[in-house]
DNA sequence: ACATACATCTCGCGA
DNA sequence: TCGCGAGGTGTATGT
């Protein structure tokens, strides 16, 4: 009956009852809703101990787990896709817990009420597609490099060097080697010695002139300042704008840019 | 009738029932749990288009809320607390939007099937600890130098300098000045580098000898080559440990030790 | 398995 | 309000 179902609810179970649902849920691999009177155990990382009040919790048929109170985005605890459930019942007290390795953590969640406790079999295969990422930047720039500057031509794409990746790399219409590090939102003080650092490796081993361009929708406070004492360029580009040129359907195929 | 219950379930409302049904939740500020097929737009810092499945949809009283699929941790889509929600009814669906400035962002939650719909009264004002956080281990150095090595004695905390704060600064047996960096957890590059600008400005200050400390509980790969030709050093220390020695009932008060 | 970097990161703290 | 850094960050993508 559990399992056919595309939901199921029950009000003020005793924990008993609690328990034998659950185990179902958890073996048929649905989706647990459940409010009620709680405290919350957590070990592993760090610890913590929340004391007893009434949150939802959720476990997800991957092992993902959250308990939500009633304030914030954020779960005060949870446990990733990929842990262990358990539950079972203790004296005048019911334990869903959640273990997971690497690293080796456990979430413990002790209810002695359960208000609500509800399993919904979720049917979702749906796409989900996002637009305006740093990667949509880096592509667009690929796609239509005036974007950075009339003449530029880009070389290569994330290429490797000591400190890490080069997010576009090119040359300007003088001949001179661009570094360029993009940033989809207003860029501070860490991501121009990010570039520093990649422009400094490329002139160990290139003896040419060399430009460290800085891409980003903005620059934060002192990020001018640091930007021409270290002799580095600042390019604005907006990743609405980067995503509009992804739009266009010529430009749909990347993969033939290379 | 909904203000005073601790909380109310219907199972498969008309869209007409949902409407009015999460428009009192939002008035009386309570959780809302709902359950049913939905598609779901975002425009914002980027955009996002989920097309139609079946999703868990909660709506907290100080305007969060989360859309997650059946799947992971993370909601696919969501807004922070703060948001402004409506809901309207439109031909054949229900939508739940919500919408927030700084940034400016808009999520839009479009319903055509509800299967469950919950309000919750969540009472809940119990205090959460979190033990082994990176503040700890600085209060636990504090507390205890001897942590650090024999004879070291701190003299200040998050000392203010031009790139930023030093998390523990002050000087061992010997009489040189000590910079400390402090992580939580395998501290890599980053953190060196940090570490890196925040002794050379010491050094263009003080005419003293500096040594620079990374102290955290393990390092990364390539980092103790870097901290080498750097001229620092690394000290391991854990954050369970620190954990402990604020434990000791002796130490619950910080406070004094300045 | 480990390391690196992104994220609609969120959140808290200070200036 | 902005800026900065921590977080049990999680997640994807390499090696």
């Amino acid at each position: 009956m559990l399992d056919n179902k595309k939901f199921t609810v029950i009000k003020n179970p005793n924990l008993q009852e609690a328990k034998s649902i659950i185990e179902k849920v958890f073996l048929n691999r649905k989706t647990l809703v459940a409010a009620g009177n709680c405290r919350v155990l957590y070990n592993g990382r760090a610890s913590s101990k929340l004391e007893p009040g009434e949150r939802l919790l959720i476990v997800k048929n991957d092992g993902a787990i959250l308990v939500h109170r009633s304030l914030g985005y954020e779960p005060v605890n949870w446990q990733p896709s990929g842990s262990i459930l358990h539950v079972k019942l203790k004296s005048n007290a019911l334990e869903i817990s959640a273990i997971r390795h690497n690293p080796r953590e456990r979430l413990r969640v002790i209810f002695d009420k359960i208000f609500m406790l509800s399993a919904l079999n979720l049917n979702d295969s749906a796409e989900f597609t996002l637009f305006a990422s740093e990667k949509d930047m880096h592509q667009a720039i690929l796609l239509n490099p005036s974007l950075i500057e009339d003449g530029f031509k880009p070389i290569s794409y994330e290429k490797k060097v000591e400190p890490g990746f080069i997010d576009v790399y090119g040359v300007d219409k003088t001949g001179k080697l661009v570094v360029i590090e993009v940033k989809r939102k207003i860029a501070g003080k860490e991501a121009v010695l990010q570039l520093a650092n990649y422009v400094n490796a490329i002139r160990n081993k290139a003896d040419r002139e060399i430009r460290g361009v800085l891409v980003a929708p903005n620059i934060g406070k002192g990020v001018q300042r640091l930007l021409f004492s270290l002799k580095l360029e600042f390019i604005a580009l907006d990743p609405k704008k980067c995503a509009k040129v992804l739009k266009k359907p010529e430009n749909t195929k990347l993969e033939n840019y290379f």
